[in-house]
DNA sequence: ACACCTGCTGTAAACGTTTACGGTGTTTGG
DNA sequence: CCAAACACCGTAAACGTTTACAGCAGGTGT
């Protein structure tokens, strides 16, 4: 591990000054002899170049940074999924961040943009308070948000539609049949929990159900929390014979309890989910799950952050992903996967898995 | 934004020198009085240190990278949960690098180790190339690998141990009266696909099995691979009574044809995969697999790396993460999920899954 | 009163690049 | 044959830090 050449000794080998290795190595015009000169030493010192240095002069890193609130939920991996690519392919490294959906954690890494270690950020925040729109006015680096920002932040935006998602799968259960449709919520403080339990109520409404705060349970977006909430909208509403699930995590957690306490899905109760992680499809029995395009909205923000890395000073962009209903056996019964698909290959079924 | 303020900048407004900024930033000893107008001055201009000029001067980028065959695959995703809060912990960064299992870019990785903009490497490689073995010796920075690499290569290494784990397996569906246990593996030239083939005919062998050529099914990792071949392989072999798939989503591609084709999991056709990830838990029928420890294999090569990055030159480690087998509905029909644990909220339960 | 140490600070060099500028040596045109 | 134009190259500054070294003021011991 010793010291690598740079190019003051590739400029001593070949005879030449600094200027002109670094020229040929960035293929600026200059003598054919030089530049085989500088080539040839290079090749023997097995030079590579400190790209630290060079973004200490340059002022461009070419990386990027993606901070999400957890590395371990599906929906961020989805996402991940696309952003990686996109860079990769524009030549920027991907530097991740898990801020646990902690708002100082958020706030840290927003903060830390002014360490200049990234030309850019996606960022994903559970939660959007005063100090994070006020870093967000005085960021250092283009960032793109994924999820809703005021109007006005001075930020590429990129939106799910939970409203219309949440109405889709609502609509769905009324037109099965099922009246008394349950709601499995996370906080109401994060922006995706309000948002989806806003949307419940005003579907219900459009529906001409009644607004029932006993068929509600609020915990957190996870699998065991999931769990425990069903278990006691059970306990206090037995009738219920439908869940509205805020994620696929709590509605994993709802099967789980359903089928501990014998009730069958869907005929007794339908779930859906929310995220149409690779979980809903393979559950069991699979999960109907509200798509609102995970891995559009990663693909959206990259290309939203490169061009912004392009084009300096645009105008703030917003772009919306619609949402889209996977309907799989929890709410219908049907297994969704017939013998001429499961036997054939598309490009669709290769994206969904991977290499081991 | 502007440009930032340096500490030229703070230099200037508190009255004082460069060093002494630097001092007081780093906290190296200095009088009161200055310690106060240095820190005024930082405050009021919103100063944040410049990482890269900081990284050039002190050849610490405190930045670490992780290359994985590929970011859609679950086992990595599982790694990656768990080198992430290690590294974060002890201050650095995570550059993530998807090389798409191709031999190429994994070498491209390796030489980039050159450019310095990270402090080490913790790599996982599909298959180990004479070359892979060259750059690894030549590496400019500490670099973990996940996988196997043969005796003396100076780096860390963290390796399963799929041997056990197949054998673990095949005996599992022994013990349960099978006789005619299929294999459905991956490339042979992959390190993994290698292992696990070679295992299969040595845990037959041990049972006293023969080794059936016809039982075999080579494909890739994928999910519509994995059907494809075990529909090939019902048409070859309808006796077949147990398939061992060389990883969960060739697990699940199986689990679909054998649906598709009437038979019935497990009493029919028992399924094991590998990897026990995330996928095999909720998939439908749950999924007997061969837990490899993903999870603990990241750990590991996250505490080894951090621990060379501290004491330099240490003899290289090698960490045997050993394999454990879930059994669940996929061979033994038994529902993995009983009232009390579903309802419970556990530590390890809230590890499966996250927010969203 | 002098040498000496102590505590603090400033000057300057260094990390490895990129790049503006000016200085060669050669070619071209009159 | 000389001036102007040109192609190429080297010198040096800059990016924003860290840090070795020297200098300076004030205090201590003799």
């Amino acid at each position: 591990m010793a010291d690598g050449p740079t190019i003051t000794t590739i400029a001593e080998r070949a005879g030449v000054s600094i200027a002109s290795v670094s020229r040929v190595l960035n293929g600026l015009p200059t003598r054919q002899e030089t530049v085989r000169k500088v080539m040839a030493a290079a090749d023997e010192l097995g030079y590579v170049r400190n790209a630290v240095a060079r973004s200490l002069k340059s002022r461009r890193t070419h990386q990027v940074a993606f901070a999400m609130a957890d590395v371990g939920n599906p929906a961020y991996l989805a996402m991940l999924r696309q952003i990686q690519p996109v860079l990769k392919a524009a030549g920027y490294r991907l530097v991740l961040h898990s801020t646990d959906a902690v708002a100082a954690d958020e706030i840290d890494v927003l903060h830390s943009l002014g360490e200049r270690y990234v030309d850019g950020l996606i960022m994903s925040p559970l939660r959007v308070t005063e100090q994070h729109l006020q870093m967000l006015r005085a960021a250092r680096a283009p960032v793109v948000i994924i999820g809703s920002v005021p109007e006005g932040t001075p930020v590429d935006n990129v939106r799910a539609d939970s409203r219309t998602g949440v109405k889709l799968a609502v609509d769905h259960l009324h037109a099965l049949g099922r009246r008394r449709i349950g709601m499995v919520n996370g906080p109401l403080d994060t922006v995706p929990g309000a948002a989806r339990g806003a949307a419940y109520r005003e579907a219900l409404e459009t529906l001409g159900l009644p607004y029932d705060e006993n068929l509600v349970e609020i915990g957190d977006f996870y699998r065991a929390e999931g769990a425990r909430a069903v278990a006691e909208l059970l306990l206090r509403e037995p009738g219920v014979d439908a869940l509205m699930c805020a994620n696929d995590l709590i509605a994993l957690g709802a099967l789980d309890v359903l089928r501990a306490a014998g009730r069958r899905v869907p005929e007794d109760v339908a779930v859906v989910g929310m995220d149409d992680t690779d979980l809903a499809a393979a559950s069991w029995p699979s999960l109907t799950s509200v798509s609102l395009g995970s891995a559009e909205r990663g693909k959206a923000a990259a290309e939203l952050l490169l061009d912004r890395l392009q084009h300096g000073d645009r105008e703030p962009r917003l772009v919306t992903v619609p949402p889209r209903l996977a309907v799989r056996a929890s709410t219908t019964g049907e297994e969704p996967y017939p013998a001429s698909r499961a036997a054939g290959r598309t490009r669709a079924d290769k994206r969904e898995g991977g290499r081991s």
